[in-house]
DNA sequence: AAGCCCCTTTGATCCAAGTCAATGTGTACC
DNA sequence: GGTACACATTGACTTGGATCAAAGGGGCTT
């Protein structure tokens, strides 16, 4: 049980966020940096911060300052139209970074929601940018994971201009499945953070249509659901779905 | 009559791509330097090219060097599905940037094609870093430029996720028209560069609703269409129009 | 000036997904 | 341990946009 002993002092060096010793290395940013490098990295990276599920990291319309590199939870980010309507713009999990789209207005264009207890690296970014004129390989591979993710958001775009409900879920598994594969984890057996309504609102559907979708997979053989808990019995299956739309 | 007289030897100063006497610096990357650092941006910026109507940029999986700012004329980029299907991601139009979804693979990761004869300066990626490692101001803009695509393609996802045809139109429309307010041109009256098809594309619609939906706000008095030409006549009725959505 | 091709418009019909409604299920809180 | 509440499933019906089909420009080329 990760209860705090009563009044028990901490030490610095274990508050302290640490780039170096931090086994995210392979998918967040000191991706390629040497020892040295890391070092000075670790000196921008100011604090962690804890969340609990449902607690916001940030929302539309406030100041942007940092970004954020998740270590550990899950997050979703989403876009309010003023009419109420909410449209889900991504997840994102362990090593992933959140806040970019901040950068162009200096305000948060998006709301940033824990899915579960999670915890992130502030980055101040004014930081960031002053580290990145100093070490190339900061400043590029930071350019790649921009990069990555406009490459990202074409291929939701796609997804949402072109497949039906039934591609749009198989893509979505397949990359949920794919990204838990990158961290070690099981490609076919794993829990979803979100609710049917929210995976919905970031494929473009109804709640009702992915609760279907879902059902239909599971009476083919394709996956097993119980509620939040998935398991891939066909990838392949799954993958031909997506290359069997009707005509067109 | 841009009639190239023949033989005419022509000066390097005048095919030199000269972004200190380009009138773009309010829309593109010299945005904010000083005059000395756009002289070192021109020193960057390799060279001009000139594309015909319908020629490609570059391709999906070609080698990533550059990104390119368009001097003028109009492009889309798209997607394709290996099974054929095809969505056009964006439209761009002069003082704008292609070619950073290839950051990240170093491989373009999209087609981009000139709808109508164009120009576009060519600046090599990997010195366009080195500049920005140098002028602070470079760097900073340029990454407000990566995170505006980012924010615009949110708003895409949004728009394919739960608007009706109609407020899609709506909304591409008003998102044209302000552009080209922006580059000095009438907010109300402009011809469109691409054909039914590619707006449906764009907006996750066949043409032929994008055609009907034309004909609709022709019927409403919100606009005058004749084939690619668009008059506004009613701004606020097609902004109304967005927020006028059924229930949700 | 004719003829062709591409783009666009319009009509009739169909279907995938949305809507509305009721019932089931799991979990957290007294 | 019961009860409340949020989430999920399933069914019946509706509908917005897709599909299929045909006809009407515009602007090329020859």
């Amino acid at each position: 049980m990760p209860n705090r002993k009563a009044a028990q002092p901490i030490s610095l060096a274990v508050v302290k966020t640490a780039c170096s010793n931090c086994n995210l290395h392979e998918l967040c940013l000191p991706l390629g940096l040497s020892h040295e490098e890391v070092e000075k990295l670790d000196e921008v990276v100011s604090a962690r911060r804890r969340l609990k599920r449902g607690e916001h990291l940030y929302r539309a319309g406030e100041e942007f300052n940092s970004i954020y590199a998740i270590r550990s939870g899950f997050f979703k980010t989403d876009v309010l139209l003023e009419d109420g309507r909410e449209q889900v713009t991504g997840f994102q999990m362990t090593g992933e970074l959140l806040g970019l789209d901040g950068i162009s207005t200096e305000q948060h264009s998006c709301n940033a929601v824990a899915l579960e207890d999670s915890e992130v690296c502030t980055i101040p970014f004014s930081n960031l940018e002053g580290l990145s004129r100093e070490i190339k390989t900061l400043q590029h591979h930071f350019h790649k994971v921009m990069s990555r993710e406009i490459v990202r958001d074409h291929g939701v775009m796609m997804l949402l201009g072109t497949m039906r409900a039934e591609e749009r879920l198989a893509a979505f598994l397949l990359n949920l499945s794919q990204r838990f594969t990158a961290r070690g984890y099981s490609p076919a057996e794993f829990y979803l953070r979100m609710t049917r309504e929210e995976i919905g609102s970031y494929l473009g559907l109804k709640l009702e249509t992915v609760s279907r979708a879902f059902s239909r997979f599971q009476e083919e053989g394709l996956i097993a659901v119980q509620q939040k808990h998935i398991r891939i019995l066909n990838i392949t299956g799954l993958k031909q779905l997506m290359s069997h739309h009707p005509r067109n």
